[in-house]
Parts: structure tokens; C-alpha cells; sequence
DNA sequence: TTTGTCAAGGACAATCTTTGTCCAAAGGTA
DNA sequence: TACCTTTGGACAAAGATTGTCCTTGACAAA
């Protein structure tokens, strides 16, 4: 798959599979869901559990830990689109993960 | 307020109240909430409903936007925090979100 | 046409999460 | 003691999400 192309979690397993030349049937099965509901989290309208993110990273011999971050990243991305809050949001967002994991490890703080 | 000071939502609510010297009952009487539920929502473990945002921007005389910012930023920070993910997901969530918009914007694009 | 496969999407029970309140307890102050 | 503040547990009510089943439409092959 090609790297550099932006795409959601969802297209991206869609385009796996098609490069694969499954159908949703034979796909779903595998991994154990309806079809119905692995056609609904290639079109983002259904999220997968982290299970079923497991076993479509086995499935497609790729990296799991990427595609979690794939599917987290998708999360954030929608959330800020519909609260329309602005891009520098996540700047706000990235110095409080910064605070808030140098006071968890300062010693003697709650 | 210190606006150079990074903290979260909570801590954010906590000082204001603070500085105006009120109690959590005045404030939450105010507002029209349990003096426990605002007390949970300055310490960060309930989440404020838009609604109380907004009483709260506007019981303390501050810019809503603005605050509603500082709550989003917060879900975002905790998100990356509770699922151990790196840092740079979110500039991958950045890229999605401009991908996402160029998307939507294109005419004749479902 | 008919048959079969595929994907899209609506409806819905079951399940999981979150919300807001009430209450009890701890700490401080007068 | 009496009073006030904050913390935090418990829990019903409300809300959101999940996964499945089922129907529909599109397309292709026989």
C-alpha cells in the first residue's frame, strides 16, 4: 500500500482487501465478524474493537501497532471535524500530553 | 488567569474558581449542578456537557470558544494518554483532518 | 430472464458507558 | 461542638455503541 496516501482507517483496510482481492464475505469470516459490520468499518461507520483491529492486522500481515495508531489517529481527526474546532487544537492538545506525563512522573504527586 | 500556564480543563476551572474565591456549591448552585458533580468535573473524572460549558464561560466572564477549546484539547490529550500512543499520531490525525476537509469540499463528492 | 454474488444500509435488541445525584466521611475553622 | 468545604463511593437513569439480521440495488454470467 502505498504510504504516502493520506486515507482513514477504514479506507485503508478497504484497499488492502481490495488489493487482495477479497470480498467483504471472505474477509469477515476470517475474522470472525458479520459482513455487514466489516463493510460498515471500511466506511467508518462502525468503530472495531481493538480485538478485531488485531485480527485485521494478522489478517493482512501488517504492522498491528500501526494500524491501532491508524484507527486512534481516525478518532481525533473525526472528533475535531465535528466539533469544528480549530487545527491548533491539537497543539493545545499535544502540551497537555506533555504536562500531564511530566506530573505523573514527578515523585510524590497524585 | 495565566494564560502561559499550561493545565487541563479541570485545573482550568478550579483556579478560576479559586481566584474568585467562591466554593463549589456557590459556583454549582449557579450553574444548576451538584456541588459533586462540578467538583468531579474541576478534578477531571466526569465530563462537562456543552451546556455547562458554557454556563461556566459564562458565570466566570470568559470566552466560551475558548474554553470548549481547552475541553477538546483535554479529551484529545487523555485519549493519547490512556492508549499509550506515540505523540506523532497526532500530526497523522493532522494530515487526516485537511484530507477529510479537501474531501468534502470537492463538488460532487459523497 | 433467472441465478448468484457483492456491497450498502436500515432496524433493533443487547450491551456497555456516562451522567447526575445522594450520601457519608475527612479536614478545617471558629 | 457546629458548620462548611471537598472528596469519593454507589447507583439508577439515560444515552451511545455493537453486532446481527434482513432487505435492496447493482452487476455479471448462464
Amino acid at each position: 500500500m502505498n504510504k504516502n496516501k493520506v486515507a482513514t482507517f477504514g479506507e485503508q483496510v478497504r484497499l488492502l482487501r481490495e488489493e487482495a482481492k477479497f470480498s467483504l464475505r471472505e474477509v469477515a469470516e476470517q475474522i470472525g465478524i458479520d459482513t455487514s459490520l466489516l463493510g460498515k468499518i471500511e466506511r467508518n461507520d462502525r468503530q472495531p474493537t481493538k480485538e478485531q483491529i488485531k485480527f485485521i492486522a494478522k489478517f493482512f500481515n501488517i504492522d498491528e501497532k500501526n494500524l491501532i495508531k491508524e484507527f486512534i489517529s481516525d478518532q481525533i481527526a473525526y472528533k475535531i471535524l465535528e466539533e469544528e474546532a480549530d487545527l491548533d487544537t491539537l497543539k493545545v492538545a499535544e502540551k497537555k500530553i506533555q504536562y500531564l506525563k511530566s506530573k505523573k512522573s514527578v515523585p510524590g504527586n497524585p
